[in-house]
DNA sequence: ACTACGTCCTGCTTGC
DNA sequence: TGCAAGCAGGACGTAG
């Protein structure tokens, strides 16, 4: 479910409560949430314990805590996961997979669909823990260039919008934000990603990185009570989202409707007017 | 090597 | 009304 701009606003709210703190108490509540950690769930909590905070990263979609042991405590949100602050452990919430108790804060990972995870790792070259070194920089960070992403994205025949997706060529972009980069830039997403000039390539990073910004000053795309901030807030960006979920209405740029059609298991949002199916 | 597909989950919505 | 199928914002392993 989150993207970069929900991972962040995530990232922002947490960091107050986790920076300089120590880790005074680890809950496990569902083994799926440490199914990456070797030695599981007794593993995440005794290495944990007693480490100080030092810092909050994110690349991507990946969050992570660097600790003062050396290591990182590496967090994926999947689809349905958030992050929450407590004063106190909320008793019978069917959805909290983990607790943790900084100082006197107590720290929920809720996750409905249980794809989240969470797994400790060293910090490797250029600052990444092990799980994170694959992906690519996202389009937000001073690291992000432009026109390697471009050679990425028309080196191959594969559909731009599988492209966008892959986060080892650019990270943060899931399912909504990839729609509405295409639709500013009036792309199909089938288009594969040879036939794309190097001018189009490079207009369509430059329209992924300003909706991403976009949604990052809304606080986020919130659809329904699955993605919140860290304070259970919501974001706004939806009310400026151009084709996501928005089969049927018309097109903002020229009226035509809306259409929603099948893609990889999921949907695809584009204005057909707008967004021709490449020829052949 | 590269690409597409199925799979891991739960719960809400839709349609028969 | 009830039930089953469909659908959801992600990423990985495997098969082709």
């Amino acid at each position: 479910m989150p993207e970069l701009p929900e991972v962040e606003t995530v990232r922002r709210g947490l960091d107050p409560y986790v920076r300089g703190a120590t880790v005074a108490e680890v809950r496990i509540l569902h083994p799926r949430v440490s199914r990456r950690q070797p030695g599981g769930a007794t593993e995440l909590r005794t290495r944990l314990l007693g480490c100080r905070v030092e810092g909050l990263q994110r690349r991507g979609k990946y969050l992570w805590l660097n600790l003062d042991s050396g290591e990182a405590l590496v967090l994926h949100l999947g689809m349905s996961g958030q992050i929450r602050v407590f004063e106190e452990p909320v008793a019978d919430d069917p959805h909290v997979r983990a607790w943790f108790r900084l100082e006197e804060r107590w720290i929920a990972f809720r996750d409905m669909r249980t794809f989240g995870w969470m797994m400790l790792a060293p910090v490797g070259p250029g600052g990444l823990p092990a799980p994170v070194q694959h992906i690519a920089a996202d389009p937000l960070s001073p690291e992000s260039d432009s026109a390697a992403v471009t050679r990425n994205l028309t080196a191959t025949s594969r559909s731009i919008k599988r492209i966008l997706l892959d986060q080892e060529v650019i990270s943060g972009i899931g399912n909504i934000y990839a729609d509405e980069a295409l639709w500013r830039s009036r792309i199909h997403f089938e288009t594969p990603g040879d036939t794309l000039s190097e001018a189009a390539a490079l207009g369509l990073i430059g329209d992924a990185r300003d909706v991403l910004a976009e949604a990052l000053d809304a606080g986020g795309t919130s659809f329904d009570a699955l993605y919140v901030g860290v304070s259970g807030q919501q974001g706004w960006f939806q009310r400026h989202l151009s084709v996501y979920g928005r089969e049927g209405e018309a097109c903002e740029r020229c009226g035509g409707p809306i259409s929603r059609v099948a893609f990889t298991n999921r949907s695809s949002y584009l204005c057909p007017a707008c967004q021709q199916r490449p020829e052949g």
